[in-house]
DNA sequence: TCCGCATCTGGGAGCGCTCCCAGAACCCGC
DNA sequence: GCGGGTTCTGGGAGCGCTCCCAGATGCGGA
């Protein structure tokens, strides 16, 4: 029985040479788009390669050569799963169909409780070539500190600090002006607004576009309250807001996921929507289009961030120069029956 | 300049066996559990390996080796995104929590446009040691194929047909039968239900659930409309059911994404919720808590799923024997504010 | 005493690639 | 003609492990 051990099948690298009549290192340059090959060679590889059905091992290329032929996607979610969720999941959809075709591996990584030390460690450890990081809380030190080790980083979410690693986000500074230019549109005297946190500076973005809304038409930005990406907080919040401001007339808040409970008790005080209090979203998650009345809402398109992310980092390791820093998205209104 | 190229930092695995004073394949038989080490040698492997901190390279492992110390998820979402979303996240923050600690990479697969053939000959081209495949359409073909080639396969959700590979689900049937059985100790008369659409097992399991739970009191099992898991379409079948018993007093929806359509149909005709009709869902994903009322539903660990799935494939790739074929993880009613 | 078996150990081949090196072939201008 | 470049090629070392083999040691029974 000298059988051997079980192996992987299919042809190695060395049988596509012998086919194609030149030599393992000429496959190798093929294989890996250098130049310095001659035309000729290049055809007859890649015949040999279709013939055979040839399929580079990764792992030998990974132990051989200097790369990893990995990425890591790094999901910091303290906290806050719920408004993690969708979002997580459009992202991975757009970094999954970014990588379509390349060959490179994608590693999962999150936070776990122990983790930290060991997983930074453990990427800068030569077993990814670069990694994107989605950190919902700007003041996460993992973007920066993976960047200053000299590792590709793009980070998702503009980081708080700023100066890291670069980063895609969706434009949300934008986007939320575009809503209270809307809203303001609609002659809507009083524009309150349901803040995202304050660590988060996707909540400092969208606020920002809510005051410069407003103070594009001289009004007030004093009704502002800070909440936090839940639907209870956002209940909580629009309560203040009411209290504060009886007249308000419309509302623009900073996440899907709050807006629904601010929804719940503008229904409860007798309010009706959007006739005595306009309300725009933030988002376009599946609670918009589910919601009592529907959400007029910002779309942010998550799948495109994941794509742009990935891209990017994929640019720089193939040693693009003059790559643009950091990119922010478009984003749009979705206009349903809240406002 | 013989600077040689940049390599990976971090001592191998001859660096921890000089310090334990002993071989590298003893090493290697201590990282990998084998038997036959002395405790003398394995508790001074344990000491050198934290000292050094070592980490194996896992191409130099997978390439040595005749296994590959990754698995695959699979995602064959096809169509019906809404549903997969938050699902989705959930299964794989257990897959991923279950990996912890082992020296086993994730790879993610989603079904691209493209794939299908590619995909088969991919994982079973030893890339892999096993898969998860999670796949809503009872009739998708990837779990038995992939199964049939003898790669370990675990199927997340009951395949239609049956037969093939091992699944782990949750318990859809007694979640439903619970639901309604909850509905019949508040005294309700004429329960209808949404149910799922026909190929999907997890439409079909709740289906069951409903017409035992009625049975089981001589009630008739007559007021069925079949839906696609959108609000839509939850709307549509909730229209449809008033239309056939007006007088009908509660409802089971098979999934909350449908309820939220059917919620906003009832109160549209003026039935209030649940005095008039009483409605309970199934997931209790966010859309159940952000309903208006409340949404009283069944709730499935969909986290459990996917940590139950791994643990499942990871005894098997373990040599395990006897392990259990199948497996259904229990639901539980949460009840809130319609019914 | 000596054999057999179970337990433990180290040496070293080789997994399938990449990348360095040395050299062949060819072009250019002086 | 010759030196210098650029373009192309093959040979072969070696990436960091695993796993086979051969050998050492210990223990029980004939």
């Amino acid at each position: 029985m000298t059988e051997g051990r079980s192996r992987r099948p299919g042809p190695r690298i060395e049988e596509v040479a012998r086919v194609a009549g030149v030599s393992k290192s000429t496959v190798s340059r093929v294989i890996n788009g250098e130049k310095y090959v001659s035309e000729r060679s290049r055809q007859a590889v890649h015949r040999a390669i279709a013939l055979l059905g040839y399929s580079p091992n990764h792992a030998a290329r990974t132990l051989a050569g200097s790369k990893a032929n990995a990425i890591a996607l790094v999901i910091s979610e303290q906290g806050s799963r719920v408004l993690a969720d969708p979002f997580f999941a459009g992202i991975l959809r757009g970094v999954h169909a970014e990588l379509a075709g390349r060959h490179v591996q994608l590693l999962l990584m999150m936070n776990q409780p122990l983790d930290g030390e060991d997983q930074v460690a453990y990427l800068t450890g030569g077993h990814v070539d670069g990694a994107l990081v989605v950190s919902l809380h700007g003041e996460d030190p993992l973007p920066r500190t993976l960047h200053e080790t000299g590792l590709p980083v793009v980070s998702g979410g503009r980081p708080l600090a700023g100066g890291g690693a670069p980063f895609v986000d969706s434009d949300n500074f934008n986007g939320s002006l575009g809503a209270v230019r809307f809203l303001i549109s609609l002659n809507r005297q009083k524009i309150a607004t349901i803040a995202g946190p304050r660590d988060m500076a996707v909540g400092m973005d969208r606020l920002s576009g809510w005051r410069c809304g407003l103070a594009e038409h001289g009004m007030p930005v004093d009704l502002v309250v800070h909440s936090d990406f839940t639907p209870e907080s956002g209940a909580l919040a629009m309560e203040e807001l009411l209290r504060r401001a009886p007249d308000l007339d419309a509302v623009f808040v900073a996440a899907d996921i709050m807006a629904v409970g601010a929804l719940r008790v503008l229904q409860a005080q007798g309010r009706r929507i959007p006739d005595d209090v306009a309300v725009v979203g933030f988002d376009d998650s599946v609670l918009a289009a589910t919601a009592t009345p529907p959400l007029t809402t910002v779309r942010q398109n998550v799948e495109q961030l994941g794509r742009t992310m990935t891209w990017r980092l994929l640019a720089e390791l193939g040693g693009d120069e003059k790559l643009p820093q950091s990119m922010l998205l478009p984003t749009s209104l979705v206009r349903r029956a809240s406002a």
